[in-house]
DNA sequence: TAGTCTCACATACGCTTCGTATGTCAATGC
DNA sequence: GCATTGACATACGAAGCGTATGTGAGACTA
């Protein structure tokens, strides 16, 4: 701890504040989290949160991109778990489902988010669950299991549709069954990309 | 003007103070929007505003409410004018993409209104416009166009696809022409709700 | 028709919060 | 060993929100 390195300090205190202020806005919304209250959570003040990110968008855009990054993560597991890529497409679009589930991602990404940065393709890492559902589709089209369509426009609906139903599932009075309904739903609309029509 | 009744003068206070937020939320986001500033523009005070509203989110609920219903009247308009019923779908799906093409709408609907008082299906109103969609749906269930699936569930998936896509093409750099392939894989979409498959 | 009451706002106040400007102290470079 | 830079903390000012209180015009009653 004694030598520790500049470096190494200043990536320990970007951590605490993106954790706590994860925690803050997770728990009361982006609006009402006092940058005074969960910078003292984490044994700062908001001269540290200034220093590092700016202003209060720019630590929102850095817990953004952390959170992105693990939903990433586990929508890439959950496609690689599939028998078949087309399998593939709908597990990732489940887990995606499924996610947007837990308020702290709802919150944060769903909500908060596009309200305060806009929409979440102009975001520094461009959303990267959004990119990496194109290039699942854009492989789907290749492989020829998919009609030719825009990738990026589909993924986009598809996106949407999983965000939307995600919202819904959240305040409905019986989550598991709206659910049920919810990936029914969905998977009838992916099918509407397949290839043979009749 | 002298002898005007005394409800008709709180309608009009209610419509000057609806029409002052409108505006301001539209242009500056409801965050950002002051309050004695808008009030002032409508001239009046906060105290008007907390009297006939609440507060700052009942203001913001009416503004929804007014703008849902001009939502409603247009998705109307659009299914009506359409050859069949699957084609009136269609309409009033891409209707109410263009429309969520419009910054007040997208700007209050879309990004604050969810933000500031979650999913719009526990809204006052309940967002009627999402209703229309799950009652056409449920038509075209009965009428044996589209296959049996949970109409809510689809209403609410296609409308999140809609909406998702009017950020996007919101944000685009070439709008109309994002627009157009939103629309083609959308229609994609929304055919995999429809009766026979392969 | 005089007096009272009530409603529909306006005004005044305090509290919280944000952003910036300034201060401090350790580490680094020369 | 001294100047400089970087990484924070502290201090300050400006809004903005919500509430508590004030006020005047119309409504109600006798």
């Amino acid at each position: 701890m004694v030598a520790q390195r500049r470096a190494e300090m200043v990536e320990e205190t970007r951590r605490k504040l993106v954790r706590a202020a994860r925690r803050a806005f997770a728990d009361k919304g982006y609006a009402a989290a006092s940058m005074d209250d969960f910078t003292a959570a984490a044994g700062l003040t908001r001269g540290a949160l200034y220093h590092n990110f700016g202003d209060k968008k720019g630590l929102l855009q850095a817990v953004i991109a952390e959170l992105d990054a693990e939903i990433l993560v586990r929508m890439a597991a959950a496609r690689a778990r599939a028998a078949t890529p087309w399998q593939g497409l709908l597990d990732e679009s489940i887990a995606y489902l499924e996610m947007a589930l837990e308020p702290e991602i709802q919150r944060i990404m769903l909500l908060d988010g596009p309200a305060v940065l806009g929409d979440p393709s102009r975001w520094p890492n461009q959303s990267a669950c959004l990119r990496a559902t194109t290039a699942t589709i854009q492989g789907l089209i290749d492989a020829g299991t998919l009609r030719p369509v825009d990738a990026e426009a589909a993924a986009r609906l598809l996106n949407g549709a999983a965000l939307n139903a995600a919202l819904w599932i959240a305040a409905a009075d019986d989550p598991p069954a709206v659910l049920g309904k919810a990936i029914e739903a969905f998977r009838r609309l992916a099918e509407g990309l397949l290839g043979a029509r009749p």
